[in-house]
DNA sequence: CATATGACGATGCGATCACATTGCTTTACC
DNA sequence: GGTAAAGCAATGTGATCGCATCGTCATATG
């Protein structure tokens, strides 16, 4: 796409996103509002309007980004092939990015937080947290699978079981940092803990 | 206190609480307003005003109500004395109880963990949060170092992280529970079976 | 060149919100 | 029995909200 009408659509509504995201991961979702955001992003609120006639569709919006961004951070760290990675490095690497070891890990967990408690009133939003977790759930139990066929976890394990409380233990961890109940280090270590138990 | 002004005072609180709690538990946080509190409770919104003139101390009298009943529901199954029960008995009903498997226990980890996403914009509930999790997850830690020295939990854990893990473990499911990511039977197999493995 | 459309900014509107104010009734206390 | 305070309902108020509407300007298209 050149230049003209809707050459700049689908960054435009990424900046406007981000905004969002950036709200809800320092003042929570009810702060989100079409000036606020429009504030933020530094546009008009009209401009917001525009690129998103009704508000709900604003949120899903940032949802999506939100898991975009999350995705895009983790193909950066495990590398684009899911198959061509060590096992255990990626479940390493993926469970430790839930715990917020820096600001945009820590805006992203709060924003995830935010949508989580937000699901219970918006049916679209759980429905779509289904699909998420669905997902990475699977994705984690076949590096679990794999490395039981290699012989370096026991066989007796369920993959899908297991990786469903490993994810669990991480992002439980992770809402204790968030609100200062323990440190990033000891969420950190915790996890780690668990994935080496697996490895016994 | 008998009769006269004051006399109902408490229990008039405690039933407006109650009501927040309920819009809470079923339309999220966001949903809290005075009229809408007075509607649930049944009564009039200058009434609501009247005990809470404030709604900065309506939401953190619901969240303190929350905490009550959550620690009578766990004192019921366990009884008065904590020291006079068998830790790991008292170890599965606590954890078991994390996991939603009622009406009444849905709601309260729905009003849990809009609370959780609150405290991201509210330093004073975050704070009352840090507090809780800190006598929670110490209470937790003792069962676990009793039962150490009793020789039936390996003296090789560390009783607080050994505690914190567990609590994270069963409120990361309870999040997957209330939005459908798994069901509420499987969570609470996972649990049980992150206490047994203590007593391996 | 004409026209339609996208991309906005500006303004207005009705609803809702938290909170203030007022006033009436009931009760405790001297 | 008079008075002060508590317990409420009713109403008002200013702010903010999401959203609709209107107007302007630039650009692509015929």
């Amino acid at each position: 796409m050149g230049r003209g009408p809707g050459a700049h659509h689908a960054q435009r509504r990424a900046e406007i996103a981000d905004a969002v995201l950036a709200i809800v991961a320092d003042r929570g979702l009810a702060a989100v509002s079409l000036t606020e955001v429009a504030a933020q992003a530094g546009i008009s609120p009209g401009r917001v309007q525009h690129y998103f006639p009704a508000k709900r569709q604003l949120v899903e919006a940032a949802f999506e980004r939100g898991n975009e961004l999350s995705s895009a951070r983790i193909r950066a760290k495990t590398g684009a092939d899911p198959q061509a990675a060590e096992p255990r490095l990626v479940l390493t690497t993926v469970l430790g990015e839930l715990i917020p070891y820096d600001t945009a890990t820590e805006a992203h967990m709060r924003v995830r937080q935010s949508f989580h408690a937000f699901a219970f009133a918006e049916e679209a939003i759980a429905a779509r947290l289904r699909v998420l977790y669905a997902d990475f759930h699977r994705q984690m139990a076949d590096l679990i699978a794999r490395d039981q066929q290699a012989g370096h976890i026991p066989a007796a394990l369920d993959p899908h079981a297991t990786a469903l409380a490993l994810v669990a233990l991480a992002e439980g961890l992770a809402a204790y940092v968030l609100t200062g109940v323990t440190t990033a280090s000891t969420a950190r270590r915790q996890v780690l803990a668990a994935v080496a138990d697996l490895y016994r």
